[in-house]
DNA sequence: TCGGTTTACGAAATCGGTTTCGTTTCGAGT
DNA sequence: ACTCGAAACGAAACCGATTTCGTAAACCGA
């Protein structure tokens, strides 16, 4: 018998046989590996349709399977994109990451992900973790306080922000359209009877998603000529829910309409009224931001501003998939793509919180 | 000038420089290559303190990071941990994935995510995905279906089971403790005053852990000698609505307590009841599993049966890097490790829908 | 002081693909 | 028939680390 491929071909044992490189098929189908090369990345100098059915017939048998490691080291593209969030519990988040996850395995991509539980040194070094594992790309649903270093960031790699901005601009931008669907809730409010109207925010949540919220309200109200404030719950504390309290009280049976601006703030209102009763005070209606599965049920449904996550995700992938072709095609300083802010539109979902 | 390093070192323009590789870095330090890769691996044989000084300053002056595509073509090691999740939207799933990254980032390794969507097609694809980017181990919380093809996959590669079990066994497995979970959340009810006791599940979950659920159920009834049954909810539709609705008109007054399997069923549970009125008809008691975070609102608070997300997650990454090491250590048939089944213990949360 | 054993380190092979560049072949145009 | 250009493919360099193997120096006990 002739020198074998340098494999440990297994010619006697009837045990699994080990890997097989790409040189392997090649020898198999009679071809160089260059060729076998352009066969699996069906490059556009083509072939024989004889050699490809040949080079087709090889593979199918032998089940053989590139290693990604060592196509990675030399094209220096590993089709891995890498996400940060911020908060994973957050449904927005998870739904986000299932788009996500579905968007990129349609452009045969996997996901690096990495969670950074708002805490900015998490975040940053999550940065460092998904670049140095050579990421292609990278989407950050970012907790604030590493603005440079995401800047710095988008200069080296592609980089798409995912729902909050970071100061200096400069990174493309995929968001909701928060101030039109704040509209459509005060909109709600307003048809359902409200006078005046309270969004109710957090302390320690000075997402610039909050602010966007907080001063379309204020544009809205103005607009309008309606009454109404932005209320700020402590965290956590007790003080928190007793402002919400005297908030309420005070302009009870005054047709108070109510803002949750995430659906964590609702959560705590929901605590809240719980006290004042199982159902809403009369007069009172509420609304809130962000779908989550429990909006249906607590008040008989609350009407709800709903983002497209889906559409976002898409969108997100979309995007960064650009930068990267951009990056990889076109050579140093062509590559740069003006950064862009994409709004995708959500929607009110109109429930009973908000009937007349 | 001498010829210098190979790479397009900056020697006249101030822009930002071409990646350093290992070699430039020796070069600047005065050793060989070689030993700066001994210094990045912190390797037993060991250098001077003097040679591993100079080579950690000129890392330190270039931020030099070495490129991981080519570390693991040689080592044949990605320190990535490849996750399969049946369905994100299920706070279970987030809870674990956090909990994931977080043990998985104290191991130095980083998380490559797929979502099945409890689909058994595109969890195979995410299976060989996954595998085919050179994962180091797999994380899998199946939703059933693909039992050879994972048990395929233990026999290739480290796997650990998460939650749910597959058919033939022999593959590691972390899950709670159901059975004392189930008997806990009897417990509460019996000492809440219920007579007769009803487990709801949902048709279409046949997942092992319902199965286990819903067996201990049983043996908790008879072991005590209570009387109960376990519900199936049709799929969505009113029909499995009306089901529960006439199984608690049925029983009403009669000192009923529920159970829901897990919380999407308590979910379905609680629009049912709404139908009923805002608060618990008197003397109808429930439990549930999985402690989202709406259970400490609806009812006053839900009594709940909460698994250990955190160390679940532990543990599934510390078995997995167990069985990682030992197949990287030794040498081909040595490297077996027996499969093992963890059971993690969950607790009781005692809330208001189980009080007197 | 001398064999023997560490210890520190360098030279070069290696991992398994991709990519460049060159050669051959084939068909078309004149 | 001859040239030219494109298409099909092979040889070999290459990506950037790790790892093996070998050697010189340092250390060490007798």
């Amino acid at each position: 018998m002739p020198k074998m491929a340098q494999t440990a071909d297994n010619w006697e044992t009837g045990c699994a046989m080990a890997q097989m490189r790409i040189k392997d098929i090649a020898a198999e189908a009679g071809v160089s590996p260059a060729t076998v090369s352009r066969y699996l990345n069906n490059r556009p100098g083509q072939m024989t349709e004889e050699t490809r059915a040949r080079i087709a017939a090889v593979i199918e048998r032998t089940g053989y399977r590139p290693r990604a490691a060592a196509r990675n080291l030399r094209s220096s593209r590993t089709n891995l994109i890498g996400v940060i969030l911020a908060d994973i519990a957050n449904p927005f988040s998870s739904a986000m990451l299932e788009g996500l996850s579905a968007s990129a395995a349609a452009r045969g991509c996997s996901l690096m992900t990495a969670i950074s539980g708002n805490d900015p040194a998490k975040e940053a070094e999550s940065l460092t973790r998904l670049i140095d594992a050579g990421v292609d790309g990278l989407v950050v649903n970012t907790c604030g306080g590493n603005d440079e270093a995401i800047a710095a960031a988008a200069g080296r790699l592609p980089v798409v922000l995912l729902d909050r901005d970071v100061a200096d601009g400069g990174v493309d931008l995929v968001t909701s359209n928060n101030r039109e669907l704040v509209a459509g809730l005060v909109d709600e409010l307003a048809a359902a009877g409200s006078e005046r109207l309270c969004l109710l925010t957090e302390a320690s949540d000075d997402s610039p998603v909050r602010r966007e919220r907080a001063e379309a309200f204020a544009d809205e109200l103005s607009r309008r000529g309606l009454a109404g404030e932005v209320v700020t719950l402590a965290d956590g504390g007790a003080s928190g829910v007793g402002r919400l309290d005297e908030t309420i009280r005070g302009y009870a049976g005054k047709k108070l309409g109510l803002i949750a601006v995430n659906g964590l703030v609702f959560l705590r209102l929901t605590e809240a009224l719980a006290q004042l009763g199982p159902s809403l005070p009369a007069g009172l209606k509420i609304a809130t931001f962000d779908d989550y599965p429990w909006n249906h049920v607590l008040f008989g449904g609350v009407t709800t501003a709903a983002q497209d996550t889906l559409t976002i995700a898409e969108r997100v992938v979309e995007r960064l998939s650009e930068r990267i072709d951009v990056v990889t095609t076109t050579v140093g300083e062509a590559a740069k793509l003006a950064p862009k802010r994409i709004e995708i539109p959500g929607h009110i979902e109109h429930r009973a919180s908000t009937s007349r």
